[in-house]
RNA sequence: GGUGAGGUGCCUGAGUGGCCGAAAGGAACGGUUUGCUAAACCGUCGUACGGGUAACACUGUACCGAGGGUUCGAAUCCCUCCCUCACCGCCA
């Protein structure tokens, strides 16, 4: 969430800022400050209270103590009053700590200046392109044609054990995954990564931190008899290993990466656009999270946005790359940059990741912070970005090299698949 | 799931109603000393929100797992929840 004292000092900016990410409730800014102000005042009123029972309770003992005991009375009436006095107050401040929390995180992240203006996805803008598009034969077929002639993925089978979108990967599909999997996680950690395996169910505090709640509720499955939320992105519970802890500035830059499977109930898209791998509900992704310093965050994002596009190169799949515009972008991210690979047999990009910087957004929700050289704690800058998700890209691979012998398995990844064609 | 014991600062650990934001030791950081390593000595060593300041200083309040309660007063007593450890049961 956005720092109170930020926008006190920068209000006309901030309504700027809000206004480019196509932000309506622009009153919300007035109106968090006036919370804060009721705030302030009450905290004050409260804690001269406080002061003067403190006082007059430790006066208590000592007369208590001497046999003083009319004394003691006396102040214990004293007490008694101001006790009357600040009940009210007590209310009123808890009161408006709760409306001032809840009216802030109403406030999205505020978009960088280079994000570009615009409200759909037809404006977000391209910034770099690479790889070629392959020229298939006229018989080319999407990947769901391809699974099922290679015997890669069984949909149907899926929706028998468990419902639409949630995909059976077998034999040398299954393989595929893993041998994708593997190579990921081997590319990030040699360039630094420290690997991870979270839980792949995480409490609602750890779900709050990353911002999946209060207001993405629907879009995560959820285990009510105990409460706790399956992951959506393996970025909520790695970034939250850091949640409440603060760190020495020479511990930055934090890196890490995980495999973990996702869960997105992805409620109201049907049709062609979610045919096959398209969109599934249950699918594989190895994310890469950094919490870093906050002069070095963009400089981190050129890093991110660069080690992704490295992974995707080395895939050999057509790709480009896309500044989202205001409009486009996630509630909590300040600049984001979306990777697609063509899909050749589809004819249509395909998002595969997607490079964000959340600045300190994210990281004062989850008070991640480093003591500067100064020694006081001060918030991170927290990023992430997918490297990559499945099934996008295995659809692409599929499809992409597709050719009359078979399915040409690109070189990185023939040491971990163990064949270079997949035939038939 | 059952029984028992616990949750205190970066760590260990004392503290069972007021003098406790909290002893002591360790770690860490800064400094002095030393030819190096090591050691010794001195100092610093929580966080949040207020007030105050140009900024410091200074100062108020809160926080001893979380949330309630008792009391003039709670780390300390009571209740609920969460978690950890040990043993038993079940189990990959």
């Amino acid at each position: 969430m956005l720092q109170v004292p930020f926008i006190r000092q920068n209000k006309e900016l901030v309504l700027e800022r809000l206004a480019h990410k196509q932000f309506r409730e622009l009153g919300l800014v007035e109106e968090v400050l006036a919370l804060d102000d009721r705030r302030k005042q009450l905290t004050l009123a409260y804690d001269e209270t406080q002061a003067k029972i403190k006082i007059a309770s430790e006066e208590i003992g000592k007369l208590m103590k001497q046999g003083l005991k009319d004394e003691a009375e006396q102040r214990k009436a004293t007490v008694a009053a101001l006790k009357e006095q600040q009940g009210p107050i007590n209310d009123q401040l808890n009161e408006t700590e709760k409306q001032l929390h809840d009216t802030l995180i109403r406030l999205p992240n505020l978009p960088a200046a280079i994000v570009p203006a615009g409200k759909t996805p037809e404006e977000n803008v391209e910034v770099k392109s690479g790889g070629d598009k392959p020229a298939l034969s006229a018989d080319a077929v999407p990947h769901w044609d391809l699974a099922k002639k290679y015997d890669l993925i069984d949909f149907e089978l899926g929706n028998k054990i468990t419902g639409s979108g949630f995909p059976v990967y077998k034999n040398r599909g299954a393989r595929l995954q893993r041998a994708l999997i593997q190579y990921f996680l081997d590319y990030n950690i040699s360039k630094g990564y420290t690997e991870y395996q979270p839980p792949y169910l995480v409490n609602a505090d750890t779900a709050y931190g990353t911002g999946q709640l209060p207001d993405k509720e629907g879009q995560m499955y959820f285990v009510g008899e105990d409460k706790l939320y399956l992951i959506p992105t393996a970025e909520v519970p790695v970034t939250n290993i850091y949640r409440d802890e603060i760190l020495k500035d020479s511990e930055l830059p934090v890196k890490m990466t995980a495999y973990t499977p996702c869960f997105r109930r992805e409620a109201g898209s049907y049709g062609k656009d979610v045919r096959g791998l398209n969109r599934v509900h249950q699918f594989d992704k190895v994310e890469v999270v950094q919490l870093v310093h906050p002069d070095k965050s963009y400089a981190a994002l050129d890093e991110m946005v660069a080690h992704v596009e490295g992974l995707v190169q080395s895939l050999g799949l057509p790709y480009r790359i896309l500044r989202l515009c205001g409009g486009d972008m996630g509630f909590t991210s300040a600049l984001t940059y979306d990777f697609e690979v063509y899909s050749a047999a589809q004819q249509k990009w395909l998002e595969v990741s997607s490079v964000s910087n959340f600045e300190a957004y994210q990281a004062n929700r989850m008070k991640i912070r480093f003591k500067d050289s100064g020694g006081k704690p001060q918030l991170v800058h927290t990023l992430n970005g997918s490297s990559l998700a499945l099934p996008r890209i295995l659809a692409c691979i599929l499809e992409n090299n597709q050719a009359a012998d078979g399915i040409h398995i690109p070189q990185v990844l023939q040491p971990y698949f163990g064949a270079a064609v997949i035939a038939n």
